[in-house]
DNA sequence: CGATACTTTGAGCGCGCTCAACAACCGTGG
DNA sequence: CCACGGTTGTTGAGCGCGCTCAAAGTATCG
């Protein structure tokens, strides 16, 4: 039985919501019509597991709509998280073939899937393909070196207005506006995940949330959603240079 | 005036030490002379910087001898090292004109080097080039993710042990050895750069430094000379698991 | 209603930072 | 030859940020 939020299954690429920001960006319609051949859609539901560190992995794909997270967990327990995937991100590993990191669906997932085989060979003849995907590698780069400065040199409360402001900015570009004053947006992490991200406790986390709110950075309304009066003041606290924010 | 070490500057790309590692790789002889054609080498000496976060990038290219860090400082001086290249490692990133990242070089170092514009050119029309990138760039990717849970979740000394693990392994892969116990390197990092590297001080590196050597899991022969008696203890005290270090 | 999951808040402790002094090891020059 | 300044590394003392352990509050759902 269909959630009432489910997508038609049976999609067209050309209607695709991702279908101007995936790894299929810069195709034809001829490549379009070919990896259209081997692609199926997978719905996941929240909390559910997409793929376990050290599985084989039979697909690699795009989340279509939801929300993943990449995780990384010592024999301990102590968990990291390393990546957070919304839609249009790309998941798995051409040319390795075990998963090197736990992928979890943080809310209902979509997912447009592709047989690894089929997908490399196809990647191998269509330059489009390769170089998206490359442009997309490049920028989880370098919002992963990004993070490990956060994870590394910033204090707890810094950390905590890092992730907003990059939450904020991200929701921003997706609704095509700017990182406007009183802008608001939900937090799709839990206070857990948001630990995880920064390298945290939730304790320590839910702390911070709450010195935000009490020296008003933030305004919260429940747990997760969060409006922020003056973005400038958030990135100053979170050690950013607010140098305008005007990016060329 | 030539140092001693330094290397012949117009090397041919098939005697070239880096041949089977970098972005040319997979190049076969024809694409090889069209890099030939736009190639250049260029000389660091120690403790220069190379590029500047922000400037504008002229060239990319690949480590040729030597070892250069990327950093990333915030406006009080609080540093991050987000990556560390040696030889074989690409350095910029086509299809962004200004550099994310300090770069700099930590012992003296050759670069060979293209301009910018003209290797975007062939690499748009040579996918060996292109895929060679890709597979770099994951690889890059997958060591900066290892490292955000070293930054997140391990302990100062478990970190120590794990920089230690990962340059030892470096080293023994560079010499075609296994991670062979009674295994000697030479640590290529200042305690200051370690420090940097693992978001920590220069004084709980060196504390910790000095805590593994009492322990036995290190040896040290004057500051920069690590030998390892035993490789599973290192691994175990970086919190890794030992699990036979069988890689398949 | 109770059950479960998520969040908040408090109290106390310990790891890693801060500040400081000192040691070891250069190359340089009187 | 030792004196010297500079760089790099080691070690000590004390403090504070973020963790640990604990309890209570809130929201959703059967």
């Amino acid at each position: 039985m269909p959630s009432k939020m489910s997508p038609d299954l049976s999609l067209q690429c050309g209607d695709c919501p991702i279908r101007h920001r995936a790894v299929c960006a810069r195709c034809d319609s001829d490549e379009l019509s070919l990896l259209e051949d081997i692609k199926y859609y997978r719905s996941y539901e929240a909390g559910q597991t997409i793929v376990w560190s050290g599985d084989r992995m039979e697909f690699v794909g795009s989340v279509v709509t939801g929300i993943a997270t990449l995780t990384q967990t010592m024999e301990d327990g102590r968990t990291q998280m390393v990546g957070l995937l919304l839609p249009s991100d790309f998941v798995g590993r051409p040319g390795r073939d075990s998963a090197a990191y736990n992928v979890v669906a943080t809310t209902d997932l979509v997912m447009c899937c592709f047989r690894k085989k089929p997908f490399e060979a196809l990647m191998n003849r269509t330059p489009h393909i390769a170089h998206r995907l490359l442009e997309m590698t490049l920028d989880e780069l370098d919002a992963a070196r990004e993070w490990m400065l956060v994870l590394g040199r910033k204090t707890a409360r810094e950390k905590i207005a890092s992730l907003l402001s990059i939450i904020g900015r991200r929701d921003a570009s997706l609704r095509l506006i700017g990182t406007v004053d009183g802008m608001s947006f939900e937090l799709p992490l839990t206070r857990e995940a948001m630990a995880d991200y920064l390298g945290l406790t939730l304790e320590t986390v839910s702390r911070q949330m709450s010195s935000l709110k009490r020296d008003g950075v933030i305004e919260l309304a429940g747990k997760r959603q969060v409006s922020v009066p003056d973005f400038d003041r958030l990135l100053e606290e979170a050690g950013e240079d607010s140098d305008g924010g005007l990016v060329a």
